[in-house]
DNA sequence: TTCACCTACCTAGAATCTTTAGGTATATAT
DNA sequence: ATATATACCTAAAGATTCTAGGTAGGTGAA
């Protein structure tokens, strides 16, 4: 597993992502990130609702309820205009992140 | 600037790295970390000297003090070869967490 | 010699984020 | 009945960072 200082910060990028892709309701994106890191980034659910709360006080992203036939309702949530453009940043703030640290520890990688 | 959030959790990864090359005081470390980073990077002392404190309280660094025959002592540190184990662990670790970045946010820099 | 400024250390309190550790409810399988 | 999975949620604790100071020694200009 990753140092847990090493993985802070990243998650509302890392969520919003995923959105651009497509709708995913909350319980879904934990799921989701855990399949795609193989088990290595387990984000936890008092974590992601409140993250996902303040995405949407930020009108970053936006949701919708979709009954389901069985279980619980499902409240999807949808990436506006706004988020894409904040996504856009962001994505391009941790590429040249990512140059800058590993020029200053050394790394070509 | 870089977003807040972003540059969490890294920081005791570069001083461990910057004292990996030479012992350096905590003023300094501020000053180098701005001049190699072109001033993108500004840690700040109210985060540098806790920081410090905390590396020290877990054996990874040691310090000495240097009297300066002009201007106040300094309160030099030495990284520790527990220090340079952890340092060795977190570099992968951050190579690791950055390859696994780029692949969820579909990057293949 | 007074004032501003730089070096060099430090901390308390606020803000922010994450985890822990629960809670509620629906549906299915045993 | 009971366990398990889905699916939402929050309060409190823990950790880190920033804000906004403080202390003190030395330098340079007016």
């Amino acid at each position: 597993m990753f140092n847990r200082e090493l993985v802070k910060g990243s998650t509302s990028l890392l969520v919003l992502q995923l959105l651009n892709e497509r709708d995913m309701y909350g319980y879904e994106l934990v799921k989701e990130i855990g399949r795609r890191s193989n088990q290595l980034l387990q984000m936890k659910e008092g974590s992601l609702y409140p993250g996902l709360h303040k995405l949407e006080k930020q009108e970053y992203i936006e949701h919708y309820w979709q009954e389901q036939s069985k279980g619980p309702a499902r409240k999807y949530y949808r990436i506006t205009p706004e988020g894409k453009k904040i996504l856009a940043e962001r994505t391009s703030e941790w590429h040249r992140y990512v140059r800058l640290m590993n020029h200053l520890i050394g790394s070509s990688e």
